[in-house]
DNA sequence: CTGAAAGCGCTTACAG
DNA sequence: CTGAAAGCGCTTACAG
């Protein structure tokens, strides 16, 4: 393993200065185009790669906001893991001199996602390196989003995309593919002419509406003879408890049950259990926290289909650094997380670090 | 979000040069017991956090020692993505000025695993700064594991263990659980009163062994009406198929099939859908690869179980890079992959970067 | 036992 | 347009 080439060794060879050969590699203004291409020249033949650690040790810090929905009993399952992510890859960036912002913002408060972006903005005046958020934008988040992207702030997405709103990349789950998985699990372990009850969400929220649709194209595609019986609602837990409730009892031949929202994972467990049919309907949960665990543990989950959320941020924000930091430019400007089915059987790696 | 704290600001507050205040942190003599402890305190009620990659820019470099086996087509299936795992690593690791020495190894040959770790002990002389290898040992590995160690070279293993080797910390897939995650995968596919192939490989390797055994002790465990049928065999790939297809002719009541073996996978689907009994019989096939992936896409693997080699190498070189270089002993000895179920749904996301 | 100083590879004013 | 020099945070001989 030869030495490493450094900025010194092409300066050498190129006969000028340190300085000329940074300016030459960032394009900055004061070299001449011949020079320049010279410099370039020398660093490809001997694969020169800058050492990012001492120039950010001379660089000094970089401003990174990353906004995600704060904590808050109706979002726990899933945005608690989200920051967490975030944070473990920003503390293995302890080196790079990083100053991070968080902006935990509020649904339906004064202080949402646009809110938090914009009074971001105004404190810093625009003086930030990069954002990171979820992509999922009303009206006003994609005008401070268009804002960001215009001052030439690269934005990073996590869980969620908005494709067209001048994002560099965004990491998330295949929401289509989840629910594929799902369908083709649930539909090998069902005797033929069975029926499924899907706790479908809430059809504005794009993870839900795009999880029924793999579900349900998988179980068209594949002429497969499974009913599905499909209930929406989201944030009337009372009335949606009723209609599943309805539903149970107005179909015997239920055998699986799924829900692609981590929060009614839970209700819809709980209502399968009390109606004492847990050991004859499979019941497919979404996300991995304490309650479904806890219903995984009791028998009454039989799988859970887990979008690591965590990873999710984790790989957004390393996305995010290798941007800036490393100047890579992300293979992709989609990544997907694979959702993963979790048994019974491999809960104990989960469990013990929660 | 503060400054950070430097080693500077720690030698001020102390009253001593940054000198004495390293000293101090890395415990080399030359410091009174008690200023160590004053500099120890008030790092610790400051926060302070070494830069990390400030010391790799000054102290120079460290080698690494990575032996895993070498291209073959008999493990290409597995040890391929063992070292892409590593390479990954070491390529992120790139500003910490790493010195590596790659070891392929060639097992049952002049240059198996015990000859190539002596060679570069010897060609080194021992001044190498840790070792990464696979911890499936013979009698004369044993022996130079033992020699690194005792000469207080740190040694990190991935895929396979050998606990009381001296080393710090192994990375593998846990094969008991992953037996387990099989056996409730297709206990849960299958009609009561079926029984199932098991491909069990060969005893005396422990992947082989470890899942066969998680596999068992789930259907005994929850009492399963599913009859095992149980074929050893590895090496002598000839007569193992002869009696695959003498149990397959024997059990028309078999159901679903599985093999513990990456290569053994192959040759089992190749024997079902010789047989014309693919659409009877589920089979799940482990890793990931062309063969298995080919065979899914077909329809006659069912599902693949996934233990993720590259992974395992990849945590395997991170955990080893942060006891190295940041000082961090991993918080626990063994870590664990998580084995994946991989559903033909999902394969798209694996197809497309291979 | 302790300090002053050099230098790792880079960036950034400053001077020319 | 280009170079010389300072300095980011650290480690390591060297001197005392």
């Amino acid at each position: 393993m030869r030495k490493r080439v450094t900025i010194k060794d092409i300066a050498e060879e190129a006969g000028v200065s340190t300085g000329t050969v940074h300016r030459a590699i960032y394009g900055k203004k004061g070299v001449t185009e011949e020079v320049r291409q010279r410099i370039l020249d020398i660093c490809a033949k001997r694969g020169y790669q800058t050492n990012t650690a001492a120039s950010a040790l001379k660089r000094g810090t970089v401003r990174i906001a990353a906004a995600f929905p704060g904590p808050d009993t109706n979002n726990r399952f899933f945005y608690d893991n989200v920051w967490r992510g975030f944070r473990r890859q920003i503390a293995e960036l302890h080196d790079y001199s990083l100053e991070i912002v968080e902006l935990p913002y509020y649904a339906g408060t004064m202080n949402d996602q646009a809110a938090e972006l914009e009074a971001c903005y105004e404190r810093y005046q625009g003086e930030l390196d990069a954002l990171i958020t979820v992509g999922h934008f009303n009206a006003a988040c994609r005008q401070v989003v268009r804002k960001y992207v215009d001052h030439g702030i690269p934005v990073f997405l996590a869980c969620d995309d908005t494709p067209d709103c001048g994002r560099i990349a965004c990491v998330q789950a295949n929401y289509e593919i989840t629910g594929r998985i799902v369908a083709e699990l649930i539909s090998s372990q069902l005797p033929a002419g069975s029926a499924v009850l899907l706790c479908a969400g809430d059809v504005l929220i794009p993870s839900h509406y795009r999880t029924v649709l793999g579900f349900e194209d998988y179980i068209r595609e594949n002429k497969l003879d499974l009913t599905v019986i499909k209930i929406h609602g989201y944030d009337n837990a009372d009335e949606l408890r009723s209609r599943l409730m309805e539903a149970l009892i107005n179909h015997p031949e239920i055998r699986g049950a799924f829900s692609v929202s981590a929060r009614l994972s839970v209700l819809l467990a709980d209502l399968v259990a009390k109606m004492n049919r847990a050991d004859e309907i499979r019941v497919i949960a979404s996300d991995l926290f304490q309650e479904t665990i806890q219903n995984m543990e009791a028998g009454i989950v039989k799988n859970i289909i887990y979008k690591d959320p965590e990873s999710q941020a984790y790989l957004a924000t390393k996305v995010m650094s290798e941007y800036l930091l490393k100047a890579q430019k992300p293979l992709n400007d989609i990544q997907y997380v694979e959702s993963r089915v979790i048994f019974r059987s491999s809960l104990s790696l989960y469990t013990e670090d929660r």
